[in-house]
DNA sequence: GCGACAG
DNA sequence: ATCTTGTCGC
């Protein structure tokens, strides 16, 4: 008998086969273009001749956030905003234990089951500010399978979903400093929106100066059922600052709940 | 072998 | 991801 830790290990390792085989099925059920009846209206709401709303009105923005003293704490937040205004319509939180690691190409495996609690709470409740579109704190398929976090909460949502890092995970070829020289070496021209093609020659998503004077990009990458381009067009009409306003708030206010929920009486799980 | 590796 | 104070600029 072998009693090593071939049998028994409780690291990365030990989850990364069942998780490798889970991202591959998952990944075939992804869609790359747009699956949407609304439309993508900067001037505000809009109505068909019907008089029904066509634009999009609710952007779901999801975070996941954490406290040092207590590592597998952590916080679920989804806020949903008006579309135009920017506005926080709805919040939902949810605190639990994390009981699987961090693992870099599998960060879905940690995140994503909060906020999929979240959303089917909402669903089953037929909520009236249910997303319509996902906008979430970590990459679509700019991710070395193809299939980050936002894919994954896309697809087992059915909603779609836009991949928003704030660090570049290096990817085919692609690096942090490949793509500031990019970001430098344009004339004069305003470039700010660098498309992020690896060595392979495909496209991955877009590293984007998000606000008039940010020197710093993100980068963004479709998750599901949205192009590259809708996903650039929607991003940008959210950036009040560098991190789009759904993933902001989303991070912002899980903080606050999860610092509040530590201080007080519920310790207890 | 070495470095890189979203949150 | 997490923690923090000061500080620069409009």
């Amino acid at each position: 008998m072998d009693f090593s830790s071939k049998n028994i290990s409780f690291d990365k390792d030990s989850y990364q086969q069942e998780w490798i085989e889970i991202q591959d099925n998952l990944k075939k059920k992804v869609v790359l273009e747009d699956d949407f009846t609304w439309k993508i209206s900067p001037q505000g709401s809009c109505l068909d001749q019907a008089g029904n709303v066509e634009s999009l009105q609710y952007i779901g923005g999801v975070d996941v956030s954490f406290v040092k003293e207590d590592p597998s704490l952590a916080c679920g937040a989804l806020v949903v905003l008006n579309a135009y205004t920017l506005n926080v319509v709805h919040e939902e939180f949810e605190v639990v234990r994390l009981k699987v690691p961090y693992v870099p190409g599998f960060l879905a495996f940690r995140e994503a089951p909060i906020i999929l609690g979240i959303l089917d709470k909402m669903k089953q409740k037929a909520h009236p500010f249910y997303p319509q579109l996902l906008m979430v704190d970590g990459n679509g398929i700019l991710h070395p399978k193809g299939f980050g976090l936002a894919c994954h909460l896309g697809v087992l949502s059915n909603i779609p979903a836009i991949g928003i890092g704030k660090n570049l995970h290096h990817v085919d070829g692609l690096t942090r400093s490949g793509v500031m020289q990019f970001l430098q070496g344009g004339e004069s021209m305003a470039k700010d929106v660098i498309p992020l093609v690896g060595k392979s020659g495909q496209t991955w998503g877009a590293a984007v100066l998000s606000t008039p004077d940010s020197l710093k990009p993100i980068y963004i990458s479709p998750g599901h059922r949205i192009s590259i381009d809708s996903s650039i067009r929607v991003v940008k009409l959210c950036c009040k600052f560098r991190v789009p306003e759904p993933i902001r708030q989303a991070d912002i206010r899980s903080r606050i709940f999860l610092q509040k929920f530590k201080g007080s009486e519920n310790l207890i799980i």
